[in-house]
DNA sequence: AAGTGGTCTAGACCACTTT
DNA sequence: AAGTGGTCTAGACCACTTT
């Protein structure tokens, strides 16, 4: 019987995921193969059937495993690559991606939205918005275009920073102390235009991947609008999916 | 004491989670307030508390509502669309937009992959595969053109079905009894050339997006590998994805 | 027949919040 | 003190898959 403490802090049923989590990250249980089955937690840590259920669960959730009926819980693929699973800034995919980010700043002023950007913020047209143009580059080649809006009154004061340098996901989280939720984002393909291709440094007419994202504090309230405009052959846009059971969803109606 | 079936083949938790719901879409229970507490639907229903609890963590789990301890469980902020990311069919999608799918078959046979669904699939391009192409329409009009390729050894006699009435989901999931967990799409923007321009019923140079997918079982065998042509202006690529708190992380370690 | 996960019961003690 | 959710036990019957 291997060892948990029942007198932890940690429930044991954190412990037990985690103990099956260690296993995963090390290699010991390789994707594609079986998990203890909850019989085999329950004799191995002498705990309760519900207990046994809740490590499972817990890792199912975190999309660590998948539960089948009948046969077991089974490794997932490893869900980390992703470019657009998780809320991130510009800045930290391309760390992620090993390569170091830069940025060149096109144009950064308080002005009024236009009525597309003032309508995902959910503000008026009178409203004052700071408007951030950039380059972003990875490893010193242009690889986006990015056009940013952020209400004033969310982040007086916003232009005191140099965002050549700066983040802006750690100025509105660190400095500004908001809490970032979610983000919503529409993918269109483009074609460069003269002005883009100029900015990006590449031909008119390539083929290009625009999206239109607006991310929301934990209240809802909308924090940023933005238009990004990628070079694809040197971003790649990836999107990981979950399968729920359909026929769940088709008796909820 | 409301009613809900005990022999409905629904889960008693499933019900009283989908009575929540409806109340909650409804507007009868408003955004920021609280639902039943565990107690209380123990006495409503009569059911146990693990069963009540079931069901308040069901709605948990997709974001409806959040539990706070001592306090209770509250109605979530709607987040903008549907929640997260499902792996959904063609047919799905376009039910769920209210619309009426339907799928006109350009070929389908069994032949030998290529090297790049061959890798996808991780097989051998000596191996079998069935490929099907389809224009798939919503409400009559084209809106996407999909290239499946399925391995012959996981979902033998396929060629039985006709793919222009029969979901392809619906045979891998209910006719074989696999059971699709997760897939992995990559986002690229094109231009129609002459073949799509013809096949979609569009102009050439028209921008459009492609998406390549692999799809996976529980256990991590690839199932099927895609790659779809979307005309964008009658589809919306949209993706939802979540803040992580970085802090969080880190604790894990 | 034996093993797997899915659902459910009826209890218990706990930490936290409100009354 | 009473109510809330968090964790845990020890049992049960079920559907599904493998032996």
């Amino acid at each position: 019987m291997i060892q948990i403490s029942r007198s932890s802090y940690k429930p044991i049923y954190l412990q037990i995921c985690d103990l099956i989590r260690e296993k995963i990250d090390s290699g010991e249980i390789s994707v594609g193969s079986r998990v203890w089955s909850e019989n085999e937690i329950m004799e191995n840590f002498n705990v309760s059937r519900n207990t046994a259920r809740k490590a499972i669960e817990t890792l199912v959730i975190d999309g660590i495993v998948s539960r089948v009926q009948g046969k077991g819980s089974f490794v997932s693929q490893p869900k980390v690559e992703s470019g657009l699973q998780y809320l991130k800034s510009f800045s930290e995919e391309i760390l992620v991606k090993g390569m170091k980010p830069t940025s060149r700043v096109l144009n950064f002023k308080r002005e009024h939205p236009d009525f597309f950007h003032a309508n995902n913020l959910k503000i008026s047209v009178d409203d004052w918005v700071y408007k951030l143009e950039r380059v972003r580059m990875a490893d010193g080649d242009s690889i986006a275009y990015q056009t940013v809006f952020v209400p004033e009154n969310l982040c007086p004061g916003l232009e005191k920073y140099d965002f050549a340098k700066d983040s802006l996901y750690d100025a509105i989280e660190k400095d500004y102390g908001h809490v970032l939720s979610w983000q919503k984002t529409t993918v269109i393909p483009i074609v460069a235009d003269e002005k883009i291709a100029k900015v990006l440094g590449i031909p008119v007419e390539i083929p290009l991947l625009q999206t239109e994202s607006v991310s929301y504090l934990a209240g809802g309230t909308p924090i940023e609008s933005n238009v990004n405009i990628y070079l694809s052959e040197r971003y790649e846009f990836t999107v990981l999916s979950n399968r729920h059971n359909p026929a769940e969803r088709i008796e909820e109606e």
